[in-house]
DNA sequence: ATCGTTGCAAATGTTTTGCATGTCA
DNA sequence: TGACATGCAAAACATTTGCAACGAT
C-alpha cells in the first residue's frame, strides 16, 4: 500500500551531489555534476528524485530571478527564508520571526485568509564580489 | 536614435484591458480578455508589450508560485510588494520600509552586496473566502 | 516475481525570436 | 518613406509524462 522507497544507485548518486553542494543549483547543474563524476542518471530522474526530496522536505527548492527552480539540502527543518548569491548560489539561511509577523499582520489587515509568502534576498556574497 | 513609442491599436488595447484588471494576470489571461472584447491582437505582441510596459515602469509584474509570470498596472511608482489573493489575483500594494531594511541588514551581515529581494504575499482575499 | 524506478523520447506550457509584412508618424 | 510594430510559425527553455525495460527487495 505504503509506496517502499527504493535505495537506488541513481537516487544515492543525487543525494550524494545535494550533500557536497554549498549552494543552491538547478537540476540541469545537478545533471551535469553527476555526469562529472561519471555518474550516469538520466534528467528525469534527476528531477523526480529531486521532486521526491522536496516532498520528503529534506531538500528546500526556491524560484531563481529567470524562473527556474533552483534546490539545496534542507539544513533547518524549520521554516526560514534565504540569503543567496546570485553568482554561485551559496545560501544563507535566514530565520525572519520578525518578518513573518510583519507578513501575518499585513494580510490580516485587508482579511486575507490562507495566508503565505515568499521571501528571497539575491544578492552577490563577498568571495563573488571580491 | 532614441526608439519612438509608437500608439498602435494593439498598445491601446492591451493598456485597456490592463486598467481594467483588478488584480494581476498572466499574459495568457490578458490574451484570451483581449479577445472576448473582439480584439485581435496577437499572443507575441501582448507579450512584447507587457514586457515594454515592464521596462517602463508602468506595469508590476510577479512569478506566481507555477513560475508563470503575473502582470498589472503599477498603482504606485515607489518600490513595494504585494499581498495577492491566488483565487482572482486581487492585489494590495504593501509598502515594508520595515522589512526592507531588514533584508538589506541580513544581508550587510553576511557581507553581500548588490541585494535584491523578493517579497510577496500570497491568500486568498476575504471577498474569495466567503 | 513483484512493483517501484529508470531512461528515452515525446509532450507540455510559457515565453522568445526570426522574418516578412503592415502601419504609424 | 522609414523605423518601429505586428503576426505567425518555429525555437528555446525548463519541466513533465508515457511506456517499455530494468532492478531492488
Amino acid at each position: 500500500m505504503v509506496d517502499v522507497i527504493r535505495n537506488t544507485r541513481q537516487r544515492r548518486a543525487v543525494s550524494a551531489v545535494l550533500d557536497d553542494l554549498e549552494g543552491f543549483a538547478s537540476a540541469q547543474q545537478i545533471h551535469t555534476a553527476l555526469e562529472r563524476r561519471g555518474e550516469k542518471v538520466g534528467l528525469s530522474t534527476v528531477y523526480r528524485n529531486l521532486q521526491a526530496l522536496v516532498d520528503a522536505e529534506a531538500v528546500d527548492a526556491l524560484r531563481g530571478d529567470d524562473g527556474e527552480v533552483l534546490y539545496r539540502r534542507c539544513v533547518d527543518a524549520e521554516h526560514h527564508h534565504h540569503l543567496v548569491c546570485r553568482r554561485c548560489g551559496a545560501a544563507v539561511e535566514v530565520s525572519g520571526s520578525a518578518v513573518e509577523a510583519w507578513a501575518g499582520g499585513v494580510a490580516a489587515d485587508h482579511g486575507f485568509v490562507d495566508v503565505e509568502h515568499t521571501i528571497e534576498i539575491f544578492g552577490t556574497c563577498a568571495d563573488c564580489a571580491a
